[in-house]
DNA sequence: TGCAATGTTCAATATTTTTTGAACAAATTG
DNA sequence: CAATTTGTTCAAAAAATATTGAACATTGCA
């Protein structure tokens, strides 16, 4: 599936940016079930987000966090693994990402994120 | 002109509402502006940002910012004053508008905010 | 090798947002 | 009262985003 796409270096990750993929209902639920506030894990494939939208969409969104700075993609054979850029984001954007997600959790119920559902591991 | 405008309470204040708000860099900057990160007053006039864009523009954003939950209109004779609702901001959301703000600021350079010229007062 | 699984890409739609300008409204001022 | 100032509202146009499904690519497996 092609090579591993393209990811800004953390000086290129903007505030505008990155404050526009976290207003998405469907990309907050993503980086939210990556930040791991439930019991979930901290690297997700594609496929666990099936229940969140299609699977061209979910390509669609990915990319876009992808390309913010927000996410990181690491393709093991068929399977391309997501993990937050923790690191980078609060290194550019000291304690915003920490206000989001708490936020988000305060909020849960109204936010009604989809439930991640883990594909069974190999 | 009209009545003074509905605002949400504070809790009728939405995340991804407030997140796209913010994204959006004229928003953005309207409100970097009157959170006086310069030396800028607290309560500003429509007209004072009128080097952001053009005045239609401008109350269509005033609106989106004012029925997001994250500015107040204050009516007085024939202009309109805007403050920050900063208070109900912090108590949904903690942290969260500093976090933009000050990275805002560190990112000054980059974002290019445009000059809030204040029209001369009474 | 051929089939299944995982995701991407593309093109077409659909939807939402932003921008503009003209017309309007309310208050203030001469 | 007429003119000016401040800003809104409306409708139209422009632009950006999101969503879908079909076709494709890559890897893994029987």
């Amino acid at each position: 599936m092609s090579r591993t796409p393209l990811h800004p270096t953390r000086e290129q990750i903007e505030l505008p940016t990155v404050l526009d993929c976290l207003s998405d209902p469907t990309r907050l639920a993503i980086v939210f079930t990556l930040a791991g506030n439930d019991q979930a894990a901290r690297e997700l494939r594609c496929g666990d987000f099936n229940a969140f939208s299609g699977k061209s969409n979910l390509a669609y969104h990915f990319a876009k966090l992808r390309e913010a700075g927000l996410i990181e993609t690491r393709i093991v054979g068929t399977t391309r693994y997501q993990r937050l850029r923790r690191q980078d984001l609060d290194a550019r954007f000291p304690g915003l990402l920490d206000a989001v997600i708490k936020s988000a959790a305060r909020d849960a119920e109204r936010l009604q994120f989809p439930r991640c559902e883990l594909v069974a591991a190999d």
